[in-house]
DNA sequence: AAAGGTAGCAACCGCTGGATT
DNA sequence: GAATCCAGCGGTTGCTACCTT
């Protein structure tokens, strides 16, 4: 017996062998895939050959793209609504996998949970303070420096991780106390390579809205985060209900085209400025406030 | 400039469920 | 109905590039 036929490769996949899976995908369609390694095409495991190509060889994968608002929203949401069905989720995310979703959220699981720690450790002690202080973007409209309030906490030392934190979660509660969003999705698994099945409405807010940033309510939950057990009360340190980015809604297109893939490193990662992440890290009983989305077996 | 930490991504592993024999 | 195979899914790990000090 030839040993080497035997030997199952693993790693990183080749041009040469990525030619050569997409060719038999062309030829046989994306299946038997386990084929592949007995016809000796390949010396990879059926399984490495089908994940190759659901999560980087099927054509119109948003690959090198990082997330857009919108499909940020549509996880959150889903998450929220399913758990951890990232393959289902991406259902409703074209061009997106659910390697893409899982990791997407797990990036912002773990993000979060650094706040969280960072939340609980005192600044002057904690020397990744300046990385909480970069993922801190201005708010859409309204910079720190502009805002008497914001930037008072922003300058408030002693508490800048808390304040970052209520910072985070305050623009967001009151988003959600003051409108009702509407949130319509589709999935999109009848026609995987179009975007024309999904409709996502989300609310503007107004000039008035963000002024309620800053109402006695924001105050009442700045108090909370003075509280130890204040996020005991929405569960693990996975909570999603903090974040490290802020932004106030803006009115954008539904969907972001496939070339709103902004300007990117040599890894992939978007250099610009991150205007993400409105609904970060929700916690799930936020939605309560939101018209809630049909049955997705009515979708 | 170097070191350490982090984010993002690609790929593997183990498990499950459906289809086939 | 049981056994086997295979596709699919979710969790985890390892690597690389980038950021900050």
């Amino acid at each position: 017996m030839d040993g080497k036929r035997e030997e199952i490769r693993k790693g990183p996949w080749k041009a040469e062998e990525d030619e050569v899976l997409i060719n038999h995908v062309k030829k046989y369609g994306p299946r038997d895939w386990s084929s592949i390694r007995s016809k000796g095409l390949l010396q990879r495991t059926g399984k490495s050959c089908r994940l190759r190509w659901v999560n980087k060889l099927r054509p119109n994968l948003k690959n090198g793209c990082k997330f857009s608002l919108e499909e940020e929203r549509i996880v959150i949401e889903l998450q929220a609504e399913f758990g951890n069905k990232w393959a289902r989720i991406a259902t409703y995310l074209p061009g997106r996998t659910d390697n893409d979703v899982k990791n997407f959220w797990s990036s912002r699981q773990k993000r979060l949970a650094r706040i969280l720690q960072n939340s609980a450790t005192p600044s002057s002690s904690n020397p990744k303070s300046h990385k909480i202080k970069k993922e801190i973007p201005e708010f859409q409209g309204i910079h720190p420096s502009e805002d008497p309030k914001l930037k008072a906490l922003m300058e408030e030392e002693s508490s800048s991780s808390k304040a970052q934190l209520a910072d985070m979660v305050n623009p967001k509660l009151h988003h959600f106390g003051a409108n009702h969003s509407h949130l319509q999705l589709t999935p999109y698994e009848n026609n995987p390579y179009t975007e024309s099945h999904l409709q996502i409405h989300f609310p503007q807010i107004s000039q008035p809205q963000q002024d309620l940033i800053f109402s006695p309510e924001s105050q009442e939950l700045l108090a909370r985060l003075e509280d130890p057990y204040f996020f005991d009360v929405f569960g693990p340190v996975d909570a999603p209900e903090l974040s490290n980015e802020v932004q106030l809604p803006v009115e954008q297109p539904l969907l972001k085209p496939e070339t709103s893939c902004r300007n990117r490193g040599k890894d992939g990662n978007d250099k610009s400025v991150n205007p993400d992440a409105f609904f970060d890290d929700f916690p799930t009983d936020m939605f309560d406030h939101i018209e809630p989305l049909p049955s997705p077996s009515d979708w």
